[in-house]
DNA sequence: GGTTGTTTTTTGATTGATTCAAGTTTATGA
DNA sequence: TCATAAACTTGAATCAATCAAAAAACAACC
């Protein structure tokens, strides 16, 4: 688990002001992997006081578009975020409970990127999602 | 473009009651592939009049349940609706407009369905969306 | 060290897709 | 034709997410 010095390192060298919402919510992230906004929120907010909601949606944001933190939104699934960011992993989600796990890339390093017909399109990423039933939900 | 009378097969072949909203929106899905829902009950209102937004969704639904119509959500985008279902196809989505194409399969039958390691899920789908810009888009 | 301008956070309201609930209508099989 | 379960209508509610404006914090320069 990265230190506080190591986050705010990372938050410096994506030419983001460091912040104490920002380094709470990105320490966050990186605690609970798949979490969604709420439960980031209540984390954040045991781990050091008041912060408006809208803070950490912003901070989410922006965490996101400097690439330091990756959205994850499966099907029936409000935004989820992660902290591991390319490294071409994918997600197992359980179809009663909604739980989920990284899942390494099965196929090699980009997997599935070419697709057979791509009506001209340029991919340059391809989102795997597995289906299924965790241990807990048999 | 299946007639009024397949559709009226199909929905009674997956044992629900064949009513006109149903046969409605069945049509408007297979007539417009990726269109979301508040498409489709515009479509559906032009074609034969009032419905409830309400009744749209319950047969939307339904029919997603029937496994006569897929739903898929691309991350940032509302629930879609296609008909095509148990061919094992993909999508492709534009980061900048949102349209979305079929592809089919590149790596075989069931792609990418072995995970490397599953942490004990059981996996039954694998669910691909590609991510780029469609041609209309650069 | 103080100042200025920009970025970030707070506060509070709003949006919009989707769902819930209760009452009415309709389809289907006897 | 009738009975009954399923489907539809109407209207309200939910809730994640976004918008907006004012206040606060930060960075850099004088």
């Amino acid at each position: 688990m990265p230190t506080t010095s190591d986050l705010e390192r990372l938050v410096r060298s994506a030419d983001l002001r460091v912040t104490r919402p920002r380094i709470a919510v990105l320490s966050a992230v990186h605690e609970h992997p798949h979490a969604d906004t709420d439960a980031i929120i209540n984390v954040v907010r045991e781990s050091f006081g008041d912060v408006s909601h809208q803070a950490v949606y912003d901070v989410l944001r922006a965490l996101t578009a400097a690439g330091l933190i990756r959205r994850i939104q499966p099907s029936g699934s409000v935004s989820r975020y992660e902290a591991r960011v390319d490294d071409n992993h994918h997600h197992v989600v359980c179809r009663s409970c909604g739980a989920i796990a990284d899942v390494d890339c099965a196929v090699g390093e980009t997997p599935c990127l070419t697709a057979s017909n791509a009506h001209g399109f340029s991919i340059d990423e391809a989102e795997v999602i597995y289906w299924g039933m965790c241990p807990a939900c048999v």
